[in-house]
DNA sequence: CGGACTATTTGATATGCATCAAGAAGTCAT
DNA sequence: ATGACTTCTTGATGCATATCAAATAGTCCG
């Protein structure tokens, strides 16, 4: 049933991440870390408290230790700042470290259609590869750090460790799984059902990093929120003061708080029944 | 711009296909082959004509007999048959090589979302590699027969072939890609718009086979159709005869016939002019 | 061939969201 | 803090497409 799907492939974008992250809440994402100075320290994944997140789990050791060598160095992205744009030849994937982006394709006359949002842990980039440049913008909509992972890199290291090449490849078809819900909600669903299949999916990848399952902040506008659920601005806005007025959320501009997420999910079922 | 997008991106899908299909087009699919007894034949993809769409290319014949053992046997599925459902365990990919299927996933009470349409050398199957499961219905729309390649195997080989490797990671791409284009087609275009990217969409991917670029015959319904689109058959319907009115195309159940190409063109680009 | 079914077309009407518009709230830079 | 800018909210109206309905065409099968 489309329920199963969404909650299971529209709304997750992590396996494994949710019990990770329930066991170190506290370290979560350095953010706000006094240690600025990254370039200065080994860059390594076997050390990164986001592994689990990007990583296979179960590697031994020496696998690990090989891995270490996927990240060549990592950048930062002022909020803004493009990672990359469509048309950039494509040589490198990113996984987030810090921050929040948006993917999206623009046309000339300046109309954009947002494809994803992205925050830490994920991987951008895979659009590049089918034709050897990338086919989106990626723009980041707060300050970021990415680990650069060359293509090459990856695949080398994927011929050497099977479970890094199975992971790859699942990371791969999570992303086509992701878009085909995404298709589903565009297709189908009304615009109280996109927004809350939206908010349900933010909430559920931000718990799985050690966030409130009752609040969230948003990174994005309107406008973006609705180009990614195919909706203009002010749907956005109404509909946000509908479910406001009927004690679903509490909306101060960029702060959601869930006051009924039973209520929230029978809106998304909705759909489906 | 989204032109260039959707004409490479939404439209193709299939790299090299075209000059290949160009040298032996009265070849080109031996779906009225007097031999029906593929079983008795050795499976090999050295030979087959659809290699071009399946394989990378450039490959040498030590690497191309290795990936003779790529396809362990091949099946046949009856118009309507599904060669695999939601749900079902995932261990194999599918390449087509006769036929035309369509993927969709389906609700409790029966609706569908059809999140895409595949004919002879696309491959199928990859949403279920993330959760070795099948997350959506893969249909024959047409009496059809594939190439089973058990996953296993293609991972084994791909580390022993990094062009294949390549090549695989290419074709996930493309599919993210493509369903990029198709949420840009749901969030923003029309009904016409829809429409008239469709049926360039279905031209090219023929034309990359050997079909005509005038002609083409519709291997769905128009239900089928509006689900893709995002809309209802009867949209669908009205669109093929407002089209049909104007003299861009010519309407015959499902046969459709291309009047003026350009017309077709111009009103998939007004989306992004 | 004939009957039952499915698929398609076309018309009339309803509706959800877009569009247009204007003001309010928030943010940023000086 | 002040003004300029962006973002957000809310209202009034219009339009594209959905919905409901019925007739026609095509297909399948005994």
């Amino acid at each position: 049933m489309l329920n199963a799907i969404a909650a299971d492939e529209i709304a997750t974008h992590e396996i494994n991440a949710h019990e990770a992250y329930n066991q170190s809440q506290d370290q979560r994402l350095p953010r706000t870390s006094p240690m600025q100075a990254e370039s200065s320290f080994k860059v390594a994944c076997s050390n990164c408290n986001l592994r689990e997140l990007c990583l296979p789990i179960g590697l031994s050791t020496d696998e690990m230790s090989k891995l270490d060598g996927m990240v060549a160095t990592r950048k930062k992205v002022k909020q803004g700042g493009h990672l990359f744009s469509s048309g950039d030849p494509f040589t490198t994937l990113y996984a987030i470290r810090t921050g929040f982006f948006k993917t999206c394709v623009v046309s000339e006359d300046g109309r954009e259609q947002v494809t994803g949002f992205q925050m830490a842990g994920e991987i951008m980039g895979l659009d590049g590869i089918v034709s050897d440049k990338h086919n989106c913008n990626a723009i980041a909509l707060e300050d970021a750090e990415v680990c650069v992972m060359p293509f090459n890199h990856v695949e080398d290291l994927s011929r050497e460790i099977p479970m890094l090449q199975r992971h790859v490849h699942k990371i791969m078809s999570r992303e086509i799984v992701r878009e085909n819900g995404v298709m589903m909600l565009l297709a189908n669903m009304r615009a109280e059902e996109r927004l809350a299949a939206f908010l349900l999916n933010l909430l559920q990848r931000l718990h799985a990093r050690g966030y409130s399952k009752s609040e969230l902040i948003l990174r994005m506008t309107r406008e973006e929120i609705g180009s990614y659920l195919g909706m203009k601005l002010e749907t956005v806005s109404r509909t946000f003061s509908k479910f406001s007025d009927e004690g679903i959320i509490e909306v101060k501009q960029k702060n959601i708080r869930i006051l009924d997420h039973e209520k929230l999910q029978a809106i998304f079922n909705a759909s489906t029944c």
